[in-house]
DNA sequence: CTGAAAGCGCTTACAG
DNA sequence: CTGAAAGCGCTTACAG
């Protein structure tokens, strides 16, 4: 019970100095000569004196919390991008306040508040849409926000995705050349830039080939909407050869479908992913599909947001970031593809 | 650029009354006369105002923040119940700060006095030990800290784990009614109270029957390791016909393996997990396991975390809960077996 | 019920 | 470099 709060006076008390000199020692570019430096330091020691954060956050209006607002961790994607992003915002020495938000407006506009209210620093958006009133009110009380992997065309904001029009492109280009001639694509929500985008490069990449597209149906990213739409599809009078689907947690359901319908995946119907998460390089999947480098796109984020932090006038930056196709057994390979 | 910080002080003035009055009408158990309570609120509406937290915690040392302390979000179940424990404390007008720590002595070590540093009122960690020096820190400092998915006995801390001994003793019966002859186990790792808590049940009732336990290995939680276990008993000079595995994450790579033996899950080796995350549920796994019901032991974190914070004398809790067996088709399931 | 005042633990001009 | 003082935005005895 001795472990009553300690405070820089306590220390000043007995490093024989001012309160004033304690606060200089511990604070990044105040100075402080050697010896009271030294008096201080010890002093703090011995009592165990940590500055209390939240005092000084009210005085610098920096509370070094980063908000990180989340909508849903079923796909595996969104856990291990917010486990990096912890890691590397803690490397940094900021703390994470985390909100785990359904994608829906009002509670969204309910965190960000929240958030607001405790001054954090900054904000990150993981598979969330946000108002442009609520952008605006951010950006009137000067916290940056960045976007991860979503866009949010017209709204300011900075954002970082990986390439997910030229990904749709190169999923396009390796079927066609797999000889596939019945297309379908099970694609990502269509309220988000990253579903839509995908969704473009795929389906203009297949126009400009004159391919077979034989439907596209929104898989709204949930796993129980693609496993019908596949089972429609395949059930359906024009089965498909090859399902493109918006992500890896779909296309896992998709795989199962097939499965059940004693279908061979990569044989009878090939099925490419999006996102490269680990269980679709595990055996009982073995997803061809095309990866969202998580670690480049971790590290941009964390950039731009401390970027923005430290230099407010920094224009808002849209990061694309280029991912590769990962060849493993659900699709079939081209003869001779690269690699 | 209005959205300048607005204050009590602004709300007082427009209000035509104190200070202290603001503050009165948005401090629970205060009062006030209900015309002071609507000119406020007006007031308070027309500027905008929101008490500022970090002000109101510095006073009242109530931050209401909990800090949440998380090893790897790998294995399926803790994102999930991640998400879970953030929606339940929400809903309680808690915040949540989170932090992924490796699970090493001085990572933790350095999370905790982070935490500690911004007055959090209660921990919760996740998969994760505290030295005993941490522990009485923090019940020095005041702050109450549960356990979630983990015991640590003689720590005084509490916890909320499933039944892991009997969980292990169902494993047990269930395998031997199947009729199995030459058992394995490959545990969660051993430092965990959860991954020894299983082993025992599974081993003393295999024990009790004079059952043939070919292997103990332990899998520490990782995929890779378990995997390597899986193809040195199978290889080896005496494959057993049933493994349990100590959780869903290792025995998917479990399964992944006797597939590439080209063995047939089920039928030539029986396979049994343990938390039924989602993913075992899905039909290339089709995992046998035992449930750790994570919505009954989230909501028992939460209420016994809070009825710590609001009576700080109250003994700490030691909560199993238990779980059932979830019949799939990766274990031969014994004739006339319940159910 | 209400206002004036003290104080939570700090940072930061301001003089020296 | 250093100390005394003001102030960040609140809550909470203390009188009335």
């Amino acid at each position: 019970m001795n472990e009553t709060k300690v405070t820089s006076q306590d220390v000043a008390r007995l490093a024989g100095v001012s309160q004033s000199a304690v606060s200089r020692v511990f604070t990044q570019g105040a100075s402080a000569s050697k010896a009271t430096i030294a008096k201080v330091r010890d002093a703090a020691e011995q009592l165990g004196y940590r500055p209390n954060p939240l005092a000084r956050a009210m005085i610098t209006g920096k509370s070094r919390i980063i908000g990180l607002v989340v909508a849903y961790l079923h796909n595996q994607f969104y856990p291990l991008a917010l486990e990096r992003l912890s890691n590397a915002l803690q490397a940094k020495g900021y703390h994470i306040l985390v909100f785990t938000a359904a994608n829906s407006k009002d509670v969204i506009e309910r965190v960000v508040r929240d958030l607001m209210d405790y001054q954090v620093d900054g904000i990150i958006t993981a598979s969330v849409a946000m108002s442009s009133d609520l952008t605006e009110r951010c950006a009137a009380a000067g916290i940056p926000v960045v976007m991860f992997n979503r866009g949010q065309p017209g709204s300011g904001l900075s954002f970082v995705t990986s390439a997910n029009f030229e990904g749709g492109r190169k999923v396009a280009k390796f079927l066609l050349a797999g000889g596939h001639k019945s297309l379908a694509h099970i694609s990502g929500w269509q309220g988000s830039s990253t579903g839509r985008d995908r969704q473009h490069g795929f389906v203009e990449t297949l126009a400009a080939h004159e391919a077979n597209l034989v439907a596209i149906v929104d898989g709204m990213y949930d796993r129980e909407v693609a496993a019908e739409a596949a089972r429609v599809l395949i059930d359906g009078p024009n089965p498909p050869d090859a399902i493109f689907v918006g992500n890896d947690y779909m296309a896992f359901a998709v795989v199962d479908v097939i499965r059940e319908r004693n279908l061979r995946v990569g044989n009878d119907i090939s099925v490419v992913g999006y996102d490269d998460v680990p269980v679709a390089a595990w055996g009982a999947y073995s997803l061809t599909t095309v990866r969202q480098p998580l670690n480049r796109m971790v590290d941009a984020t964390v950039d731009t947001l401390l970027a923005q932090i430290n230099d407010p006038t920094r224009p808002s930056q849209k990061i694309e970031i280029d991912g590769p196709l990962i060849l493993r057994t659900s699709a079939r390979i081209p003869a001779g593809w690269p690699q």
